[in-house]
DNA sequence: GTGGTCTAGACCACC
DNA sequence: GTGGTCTAGACCACA
C-alpha cells in the first residue's frame, strides 16, 4: 500500500495560476505576477516559482517576453481547460465515483447537495 | 498561501478499515486484524497501526477486548457510513463543485462518465 | 543584433545522453547511469543532471522506475532520432547553407569533404 | 567534461564584417564604418568594435589610414574567403558531418534540403 | 541505494 | 527591472 498524496509546491502553484486564468483574473496576453513578485506572495522561493510558470509555459497556458515577463497565452482558457478536464477526469472523478457507491450514495442526492454548493457560492 | 501535505499515514489507514468495514468484508461484531498483523501486512510501524485502531474506537466504529483483540462494532456500518459521507460532503465534494463550474462542466456530462465508470467496475 | 549562443548545460547534457543513445551505447530497456554518477562523471551538480534526465524523459526518451533509476525507452532510438533530426535541421542547417552560399563553395566540394572525414571514422 | 561558453562578441562582430564583405556590401578599398559607428549601431562598447577591427587588421582582411578610418584591403574578399572556409572546415563541419552519421540522413536528403533552402532565398 | 523537491544565494543576458 | 541557470545542501519517499 502506498501513502503519499504529495503534489509538489510548484504543481499547486501552478495550478493555482490555472483557476485564477479560468476565472478570468487576467485576459488572454495580459501580463502576470512577475516570478519574484509571486514568490513573495506565496512565500515561496524564486525558483519554485520559476518552475511553476516554466511547467504553464511548456503546456502553453503563458509565454515569456524575454526581459519583460509572462504573459497569458493567445488560447489559455481553452488549453486549460482541457488539460485540467483531462486531470479532473484522471485523477480525481475515480475517487468520488468509488465514494459514492461505497455510500450508497444516490445520484439524486449528490445533484441536491450541487444545487445546495451553488446556492452558497452563485 | 498553504501547501498540502501528506495526510498522516494512521489517517489513511483508518480510511481503509472504513472501506473494508463498508465493502462488507468484515460483519459487525467480527474480529479484525491484530495491531501487528495489520503493520505487517500494511509494512507500517506498529504504533502507527494503534493511532488508527485508536482513532475508530474513539469514534464507535471498532471496540476493544484487552487480551483478545478489536472487533468491528454493533452498527459499524452505519456508523461509519454516516461519519464518511459527512467527511466527504465537507472535504471532497466541495473541491468537486467548484472544479465542476470552473471547468464548466455539465452535470449531464459527470452523469454519463458515472456510467461509463460503472461499466468498467460493476 | 544578439550575441548570445548559450545552450544550458542540462541541454548540453542531453544532448550528449542522445547521441550515446543514438550510437547504441546502452539498449533499449537498459538502464544508464544514476543522477549522481552522472553528475560526478560530468562533474556537474546533481540538480543539473537531474534537469537533463527529467529533460529527456519528458520527451519520451528515457523513463524512470522509482528508487531504481532511468532506464532508456521502448522506441527511444527512434524518438531521438525524429527530434534530433528536427532541431538540427531548424538550427544547425541554415547557417552551413548561408555560409555555403557565402564561400560560394560547389556541393561536390561538400561531398569531397564528407568522403574526407568519412575515411578518418569511418 | 567541458560545455560550450558563448563567443567572444568581438569574435561575433568580426564575423559579421566578413559577411558583408563577402556580400560586397563594401567593395575593396572602400572605406567601413568608424569603430564609434559601428559601436553605436550594434550597441556595443567601442572597445568591443576596436577589438572586432584589430582582429581583421591582423588577418589582412582591412586595414588603417591613421586619422581617416578603417578600409576594406586589397583581395579581401579572397583573404576572407579562405580564411572562413578554414574556419568553417575545421569548426562546423566536423559537427555537421558527425550529425548526419548519428542521424543515419542520406546525403541526399541533405541536398534536396539545400534545394528548399535555396529556393526560399534564391 | 534511487529520484524528486525545496531553499538559498550567486551570476548571467536581455530590456 | 525581467527570466534563466547553476551550485550547494537539505529533506523526503520509495526500494
Amino acid at each position: 500500500m502506498e501513502f503519499l498524496k504529495n503534489d509538489a509546491i510548484y504543481l499547486q502553484i501552478a495550478d493555482l495560476m490555472c483557476e485564477r486564468i479560468l476565472r478570468g483574473e487576467w485576459g488572454e496576453e495580459e501580463r502576470i505576477p512577475s516570478v519574484r513578485e509571486l514568490a513573495v506572495d506565496l512565500e515561496v522561493n524564486p525558483n519554485t516559482a520559476i518552475r511553476a510558470y516554466a511547467y504553464l509555459q511548456e503546456r502553453g497556458i503563458i509565454y515569456n517576453k524575454r526581459g519583460i515577463g509572462y504573459f497569458v497565452a493567445e488560447n489559455a482558457v481553452q488549453t486549460t481547460r482541457s488539460l485540467m478536464k483531462a486531470a479532473f477526469i484522471r485523477n480525481d472523478l475515480p475517487h468520488v465515483f468509488k465514494t459514492l457507491r461505497l455510500l450508497g450514495m444516490d445520484l439524486n442526492e449528490l445533484l441536491s447537495l450541487y444545487r445546495e454548493h451553488l446556492e452558497k457560492k452563485p
